[in-house]
DNA sequence: AGCACGATTAACT
DNA sequence: GTTAATCGTGCTC
Protein backbone atom coordinates (compact mmCIF):
# COMPACT_ATOMS: atom_id res chain seq x y z
CA UNK A 1 0.00 0.00 0.00
CA UNK A 2 1.05 3.00 -0.93
CA UNK A 3 1.71 6.11 1.60
CA UNK A 4 -1.08 8.89 1.07
CA UNK A 5 0.89 11.96 1.31
CA UNK A 6 -2.26 13.87 2.05
CA UNK A 7 -2.74 11.54 5.70
CA UNK A 8 0.62 12.61 6.63
CA UNK A 9 0.77 9.71 8.90
CA UNK A 10 2.87 9.69 11.77
CA UNK A 11 4.25 6.16 10.14
CA UNK A 12 5.93 7.70 7.78
CA UNK A 13 7.39 10.21 10.08
CA UNK A 14 11.26 9.86 10.49
CA UNK A 15 11.83 8.52 14.06
CA UNK A 16 14.23 9.73 16.46
CA UNK A 17 16.64 6.97 15.61
CA UNK A 18 17.05 7.93 11.86
CA UNK A 19 18.93 11.18 12.67
CA UNK A 20 20.87 9.23 15.81
CA UNK A 21 23.27 8.00 13.08
CA UNK A 22 26.57 8.86 11.76
CA UNK A 23 26.00 12.33 9.89
CA UNK A 24 27.00 11.02 6.57
CA UNK A 25 24.70 8.34 6.54
CA UNK A 26 22.05 10.48 8.03
CA UNK A 27 22.46 13.41 4.84
CA UNK A 28 22.72 10.55 2.11
CA UNK A 29 19.45 9.33 3.53
CA UNK A 30 17.46 12.39 3.51
CA UNK A 31 17.98 12.37 -0.03
CA UNK A 32 14.34 11.78 -1.35
CA UNK A 33 12.70 12.45 2.21
CA UNK A 34 9.87 14.98 2.39
CA UNK A 35 10.25 17.76 3.51
CA UNK A 36 7.02 19.03 5.45
CA UNK A 37 5.96 22.46 6.75
CA UNK A 38 2.60 23.21 8.85
CA UNK A 39 1.70 26.97 8.88
CA UNK A 40 0.27 29.09 11.09
CA UNK A 41 -2.65 29.31 8.97
CA UNK A 42 -2.80 25.43 8.50
CA UNK A 43 -1.47 25.18 4.93
CA UNK A 44 0.71 22.37 3.46
CA UNK A 45 3.66 23.25 2.09
CA UNK A 46 6.31 19.85 1.39
CA UNK A 47 9.03 18.82 -1.01
CA UNK A 48 11.57 16.52 -1.83
CA UNK A 49 14.92 16.81 -0.45
CA UNK A 50 17.52 16.77 -3.24
CA UNK A 51 20.85 18.19 -1.92
CA UNK A 52 22.45 18.03 1.69
CA UNK A 53 25.37 18.96 3.83
CA UNK A 54 27.09 17.35 7.30
CA UNK A 55 28.74 19.48 9.77
CA UNK A 56 30.49 16.95 12.20
CA UNK A 57 31.27 17.50 15.71
CA UNK A 58 33.80 20.61 16.99
CA UNK A 59 37.25 19.06 14.58
CA UNK A 60 35.47 20.03 11.53
CA UNK A 61 36.27 23.68 10.94
CA UNK A 62 33.25 24.63 9.07
CA UNK A 63 30.75 23.20 11.58
CA UNK A 64 28.86 25.80 13.92
CA UNK A 65 30.06 23.31 16.88
CA UNK A 66 33.63 24.17 16.53
CA UNK A 67 33.71 26.62 19.09
CA UNK A 68 32.19 25.00 21.27
CA UNK A 69 28.29 25.30 23.07
CA UNK A 70 27.20 29.25 22.46
CA UNK A 71 23.64 30.45 22.29
CA UNK A 72 23.33 30.24 18.73
CA UNK A 73 24.85 26.61 18.06
CA UNK A 74 22.72 25.35 21.13
CA UNK A 75 20.08 23.00 18.78
CA UNK A 76 23.43 21.92 17.84
CA UNK A 77 23.98 20.09 21.16
CA UNK A 78 20.77 18.45 21.48
CA UNK A 79 19.31 15.51 20.49
CA UNK A 80 18.69 14.15 17.24
CA UNK A 81 15.70 15.26 15.42
CA UNK A 82 15.82 18.67 16.50
CA UNK A 83 16.00 21.64 13.86
CA UNK A 84 18.86 24.23 13.81
CA UNK A 85 17.83 27.62 12.08
CA UNK A 86 20.28 29.98 12.11
CA UNK A 87 20.44 33.77 10.16
CA UNK A 88 23.68 34.38 8.37
CA UNK A 89 24.29 36.89 5.49
CA UNK A 90 22.92 39.96 7.44
CA UNK A 91 19.36 38.58 5.08
CA UNK A 92 19.61 35.04 4.90
CA UNK A 93 17.22 31.83 7.38
CA UNK A 94 19.46 28.39 6.64
CA UNK A 95 17.68 25.16 7.89
CA UNK A 96 19.34 21.65 9.32
CA UNK A 97 18.30 18.77 10.82
CA UNK A 98 20.72 17.66 14.24
CA UNK A 99 22.38 13.70 13.95
CA UNK A 100 24.12 11.63 16.25
CA UNK A 101 23.81 11.34 20.21
CA UNK A 102 23.11 14.11 22.43
CA UNK A 103 26.10 16.41 23.83
CA UNK A 104 27.55 15.82 20.00
CA UNK A 105 27.49 19.17 17.93
CA UNK A 106 26.18 17.85 14.26
CA UNK A 107 24.01 18.46 11.96
CA UNK A 108 22.87 18.03 8.10
CA UNK A 109 22.08 21.28 6.22
CA UNK A 110 19.33 21.28 4.23
CA UNK A 111 20.32 22.47 0.62
CA UNK A 112 17.64 22.31 -2.02
CA UNK A 113 14.17 20.81 -2.27
CA UNK A 114 12.05 19.94 -5.33
CA UNK A 115 8.74 21.64 -4.18
CA UNK A 116 5.95 18.95 -4.39
CA UNK A 117 2.85 21.02 -2.18
CA UNK A 118 1.91 24.26 -1.92
CA UNK A 119 3.15 25.47 -4.60
CA UNK A 120 0.87 28.73 -4.86
CA UNK A 121 2.48 29.54 -0.97
CA UNK A 122 5.91 28.57 -2.55
CA UNK A 123 5.14 30.81 -5.61
CA UNK A 124 3.86 33.55 -3.62
CA UNK A 125 7.44 34.42 -1.78
CA UNK A 126 9.56 33.23 -4.65
CA UNK A 127 7.57 34.02 -7.44
CA UNK A 128 9.50 36.99 -8.97
CA UNK A 129 12.27 34.41 -9.75
CA UNK A 130 12.32 31.85 -12.22
CA UNK A 131 10.38 28.57 -11.31
CA UNK A 132 13.77 26.86 -11.31
CA UNK A 133 15.14 28.67 -8.95
CA UNK A 134 12.43 28.58 -6.21
CA UNK A 135 13.61 26.28 -3.89
CA UNK A 136 17.21 25.46 -5.05
CA UNK A 137 19.13 26.67 -2.44
CA UNK A 138 19.77 26.61 1.24
CA UNK A 139 17.78 30.04 1.72
CA UNK A 140 16.06 30.10 -1.00
CA UNK A 141 13.91 26.83 0.61
CA UNK A 142 13.45 28.62 3.70
CA UNK A 143 12.04 31.77 2.33
CA UNK A 144 9.61 29.20 -0.08
CA UNK A 145 8.45 27.65 3.23
CA UNK A 146 8.50 30.28 5.04
CA UNK A 147 11.30 29.04 7.69
CA UNK A 148 12.73 31.88 9.97
CA UNK A 149 14.25 31.57 13.65
CA UNK A 150 11.02 31.04 15.12
CA UNK A 151 11.20 27.42 13.62
CA UNK A 152 14.96 27.04 15.56
CA UNK A 153 15.29 24.10 18.11
CA UNK A 154 11.79 22.37 17.17
CA UNK A 155 11.45 18.92 17.57
CA UNK A 156 11.32 17.39 13.86
CA UNK A 157 9.88 13.73 15.25
CA UNK A 158 7.29 15.19 16.61
CA UNK A 159 3.85 14.50 15.12
CA UNK A 160 2.15 17.73 14.45
CA UNK A 161 5.18 19.80 14.48
CA UNK A 162 5.10 23.01 12.29
CA UNK A 163 8.43 21.29 10.73
CA UNK A 164 8.33 17.51 10.08
CA UNK A 165 10.54 14.81 7.46
CA UNK A 166 8.77 12.07 5.83
CA UNK A 167 9.98 9.32 4.34
CA UNK A 168 9.27 9.88 1.02
CA UNK A 169 11.38 8.63 -2.30
CA UNK A 170 14.00 5.70 -3.11
CA UNK A 171 16.84 7.25 -4.15
CA UNK A 172 19.18 4.32 -5.58
CA UNK A 173 22.70 5.24 -4.78
CA UNK A 174 23.71 5.10 -8.76
CA UNK A 175 21.85 8.32 -8.95
CA UNK A 176 23.27 10.02 -5.68
CA UNK A 177 26.56 12.35 -6.51
CA UNK A 178 28.65 13.36 -3.72
CA UNK A 179 31.60 16.09 -3.74
CA UNK A 180 33.38 19.15 -1.50
CA UNK A 181 30.90 21.47 0.62
CA UNK A 182 29.84 24.62 -0.68
CA UNK A 183 30.60 28.23 0.41
CA UNK A 184 33.71 27.40 2.48
CA UNK A 185 36.20 29.74 1.05
CA UNK A 186 38.24 30.53 4.46
CA UNK A 187 37.87 27.17 5.62
CA UNK A 188 40.53 25.31 5.81
CA UNK A 189 41.98 22.29 4.67
CA UNK A 190 41.38 18.90 4.87
CA UNK A 191 37.56 20.26 6.19
CA UNK A 192 37.23 22.46 3.07
CA UNK A 193 37.28 19.50 0.75
CA UNK A 194 36.02 17.10 2.55
CA UNK A 195 33.27 15.39 0.21
CA UNK A 196 30.26 15.50 2.60
CA UNK A 197 27.93 17.27 0.11
CA UNK A 198 25.19 14.87 -1.25
CA UNK A 199 23.01 15.88 -4.25
CA UNK A 200 20.57 14.32 -6.41
CA UNK A 201 18.98 16.14 -10.11
CA UNK A 202 16.12 17.94 -9.92
CA UNK A 203 15.59 16.03 -13.20
CA UNK A 204 15.69 12.47 -10.86
CA UNK A 205 13.52 13.43 -8.76
CA UNK A 206 10.40 14.45 -10.90
CA UNK A 207 11.05 10.99 -12.79
CA UNK A 208 11.67 9.13 -10.13
CA UNK A 209 7.97 10.89 -8.48
CA UNK A 210 6.24 9.65 -11.04
CA UNK A 211 7.17 6.31 -11.34
CA UNK A 212 6.12 5.81 -7.93
CA UNK A 213 3.08 7.61 -8.86
CA UNK A 214 3.40 10.11 -6.02
C1' DA B 1 33.92 48.49 21.95
C1' DG B 2 35.42 47.37 17.53
C1' DC B 3 35.98 44.33 13.74
C1' DA B 4 36.15 40.73 10.19
C1' DC B 5 33.41 37.56 8.10
C1' DG B 6 29.80 34.40 6.99
C1' DA B 7 27.06 26.67 5.51
C1' DT B 8 23.94 33.04 0.31
C1' DT B 9 21.45 35.29 -3.24
C1' DA B 10 20.35 38.24 -7.09
C1' DA B 11 21.83 41.45 -10.21
C1' DC B 12 25.18 42.99 -13.20
C1' DT B 13 29.42 43.14 -16.72
C1' DG C 1 32.75 35.72 -13.62
C1' DT C 2 32.16 39.62 -10.12
C1' DT C 3 29.92 42.14 -6.47
C1' DA C 4 26.63 44.55 -3.31
C1' DA C 5 23.34 43.72 0.16
C1' DT C 6 23.05 43.58 5.34
C1' DC C 7 23.65 42.36 10.37
C1' DG C 8 24.42 38.74 14.06
C1' DT C 9 28.15 36.27 15.97
C1' DG C 10 32.38 35.32 18.06
C1' DC C 11 37.02 36.93 18.48
C1' DT C 12 40.58 40.39 19.66
C1' DC C 13 42.03 44.48 22.10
Amino acid sequence: MKDNPDRLSPSTLLARDFYLRPTLTVARDLLGCRLVRLEENGGRLSGWISETEAYIGTEDLACHGRHGRTERNEPMWGQPGTSYVYFTYGMHWLLNAVTEEEGFPAAVLLRAVVPFQGLEAIERRRGQQPRRSWTDGPAKLCQAFNIDGSQDGLDLCQPGASLQIHRGLRVPDKVVTHGPRVGLNNVPEPWRSKPWRFLVDEETIIRISKGEGS
